[in-house]
DNA sequence: CGCATGACCTACG
DNA sequence: TCGTAGGCCATGC
């Protein structure tokens, strides 16, 4: 596993349950600012690397959608979100702006 | 090193 | 909403 990764892991552990965060959004808290394909492709990986303590599912794209294909577990991420209390729109989008994950705002 | 591809992002039309 | 274009980086050939 490349360090690279794990410090995007670690990011992406830290995302609180019922929230969502974007890539670009993890990718920059991991301390690889503009590197939003660097988070994707980790997350890619974390197909192999397979560690369950990561809560990949919180993670979707800046426009609040799932970037998975059909047969790649993208309706299984929406299962998990809306678990968790996120709540998809009519559209298929998640509100970000109610369930992004915001570190410096007291929601 | 070059080329193509990918769970991306932003801007423009 | 969709397509195009430029910018990032890792992986495979």
């Amino acid at each position: 596993m490349l360090t690279s990764h794990k410090r995007i892991y670690a990011v992406v552990k830290r995302i609180p349950r019922g929230r969502v965060a974007t890539y670009g959004q993890v990718a920059a808290l991991a301390g690889f600012p503009r590197h939003a394909r660097l988070a994707g492709y980790a997350l890619h990986a974390l197909r192999e690397d397979r560690d369950p303590a990561v809560p990949w599912h919180r993670v979707i794209n800046a426009q609040g959608r799932i970037s998975l294909g059909e047969f790649d577990g993208a309706d299984l991420q929406r299962e998990l979100l809306e678990a968790e209390g996120v709540l998809f729109q009519s559209n298929g989008r998640v509100d970000l702006a109610r369930f992004g994950w915001k570190k410096f705002k007291h929601g």
